[in-house]
DNA sequence: ATGCTTTGTCGAAGCGTTTCGATAATGGTG
DNA sequence: CACCATTATCGAAACGCTTCGACAAAGCAT
């Protein structure tokens, strides 16, 4: 293994003026700095891993606790996943992941043994019990969901409610006065995941307000679970015109191929609206106008305010995203 | 920040005897270990990290290098992602997700400061490169996946031959003349994911042996293309009698609700083989026999091969896991 | 009692960096 | 030309741990 005595040794100069050349926080004449960089090229040298952290500085490693529930939706939390990783890349950041234990361990084992300068929290819920202990352990990082309000802690999060309301202005504002709702499963409501108490309060709350009547169907897990739910909100409301998913993408598959065999015609006779779509709407079937989970824009801002913290700065204020409608003709007027 | 000297302090120790009353690489006196060990709790000592590292010892780190390609069918690349953390957790180690940059880079970044004591691989191709960039460096490893046959350095995989051989031996026993393959998308085939090779020309060989005629059908990655290609199938062979799936779960399922909308009864009219599956087989609308991919069997022996040899040991033999059939009832004669 | 092994403990070196203070060389200014 | 500021470099301490060699004390057989 190549050190920095050799490389130094190798160019005739002393060990810290090695150093000084490769941090740049000291001037080095142009030359020598030149003759350093050619010698290290030369001599494949890397500085040690564990001999940069002991002398204090960062480990440039960052911890992603990803904790993965039963009825958690695979494809959505390996995107979150390489999103955080993608963006913890840009700052020079690799990422230790946190998934199979418990949350509160794996944050505890890393952050013990000062492992990881920070910790991005994901699979987030209402009084998450990650947040107190990143506060005790003053640990930098930020959450990907909003555990409470605060703001002394860092969290990124789609607004929610104005999704919600985005939702019922538009599907109003067409003329709809009642609407179905497929909502995701009883256990992620179960769990707290705030996110839906979030966009349900605000969605009925809007509803109120427009004088819009919303019928509710919590979709399932298993299989055929998104066509009962649209089978069940059509018997109660047999000439619905309006649907708005706020669930995982095989519901919506299921919804839309019922729609199909039912001949119900997209947009004419009924209205499909996405909301917080955590996959790609325009890619299903019967593309969705509707508002996407920015799930990069997430992970980018948890990334970044968690290196602010980590860089000395004083952590970010709490992130709401702005919903983006984008319209791909899934939304007609009654 | 709570150090090895203040426990040593504490107990009225040396450094030493705490340091040996941790590792147990010397004996210490019971009564002496227990009071360092009361001290070590009560002052909330853990050993930093870098220091560890620095003075020798290993990081207890490993990458996972986890190349995603687009057309990766991201739940099997999660199942296999978290497996390997809790196969690692297992040994206590943590796993540094190596999964944007280009795979050799990352693993370069992380060897070359010496940051992870191995490398776990997956996604492997034929022919991959990183094989011999981890030759050269000398890290102790392991491929889920085959990237060329060897004995120096690990690997582990699903025997895929014998999974096809399996197949038709099964096919052909119960009378079956012609059967339908339904295959992963072009693009794994041309990425050289030699696990597809392994089984087809297995499968294409072992039915020379029997007389058994195959019609191969690749499903693209588009929505539609399992629901076309077992319609291509059926146009050539109007009365096929038995299909072995060898893709991902999407396309399996497109192929069983054409099958119901076809009015095909399963088994009496046509026979499903599941092969290799990288998703529950027995959770679909039509449950079905065959062979599931072993993913945490994979994953555990590529992590403890790895540690072997992150120990000293030898490098295990390569490892090809023998292909268990399960049957679900998707299977009848002729 | 004598010598020998085993057990328990200590001190110090070493791991490879960063960083601080000191110093030598250089250049510009009055 | 003497003086000061700047620039370039060096040496040494510090980071927190592991481990080696040394040694005192205790236990045992002779």
């Amino acid at each position: 293994m190549t050190t920095i005595k050799d490389v130094a040794d190798a160019a005739g100069v002393s060990i810290s003026t090695v150093s000084y050349a490769l941090s740049g926080k000291r001037s080095i004449a142009e030359k020598t700095r030149q003759r350093i960089m050619d010698i290290i090229t030369e001599l494949d040298y890397n500085p040690h891993f564990g001999a940069k952290v002991l002398a204090g500085d960062k480990t440039h490693l960052i911890a992603l606790s990803a904790p993965l529930h039963e009825d958690g939706h695979l494809p959505t939390h390996m995107r979150f996943v390489t999103e955080v990783i993608r963006a913890a890349r840009k700052h020079d950041y690799d990422v230790v992941m946190l998934a199979t234990d418990d949350e509160v361990k794996g944050i505890k084992r890393v952050a013990a043994s000062s492992i990881v300068d920070g910790v991005v929290s994901m699979g987030v819920t209402t009084g998450d019990e990650r947040l107190a202990l990143l506060r005790q352990l003053k640990l930098p990082g930020s959450f990907i969901g909003i555990p409470e309000e605060m703001k002394d802690y860092a969290y990124v999060d789609l607004d929610f409610a104005a999704a919600a309301r985005d939702c019922i202005e538009r599907l109003a504002g067409l003329g709809h006065d009642t609407v179905g709702l497929v909502g995701h499963p009883y256990g992620y409501v179960n769990r707290h995941s705030g996110f839906i108490e979030r966009f349900d309060s605000a969605l009925q709350e809007e509803a109120k307000k427009r004088d819009l009547r919303i019928i509710t169907q919590w979709a399932g897990l298993e299989r055929g679970s998104g066509r009962k739910a649209l089978d069940a909100l059509l018997s109660q409301v047999p000439d619905l015109s309006a649907v708005i998913f706020h669930c995982n993408e095989p519901v919506v598959e299921e919804v839309e191929r019922r729609v199909r065999e039912l001949d119900l015609r997209v947009p004419e006779q009924i209205s499909l609206f996405a909301a917080a779509a955590s996959y790609d709407p325009a890619s299903l079937e019967i593309p969705l106008s509707g508002i996407s989970l920015p799930i990069e824009e997430m992970c980018t801002v948890a990334v970044e305010t968690t290196m602010r913290v980590i860089n000395g700065l004083p952590p970010a204020e709490p992130v709401l995203l702005r919903p983006e409608f984008i319209d791909r003709g899934s939304l007609h007027k009654r």
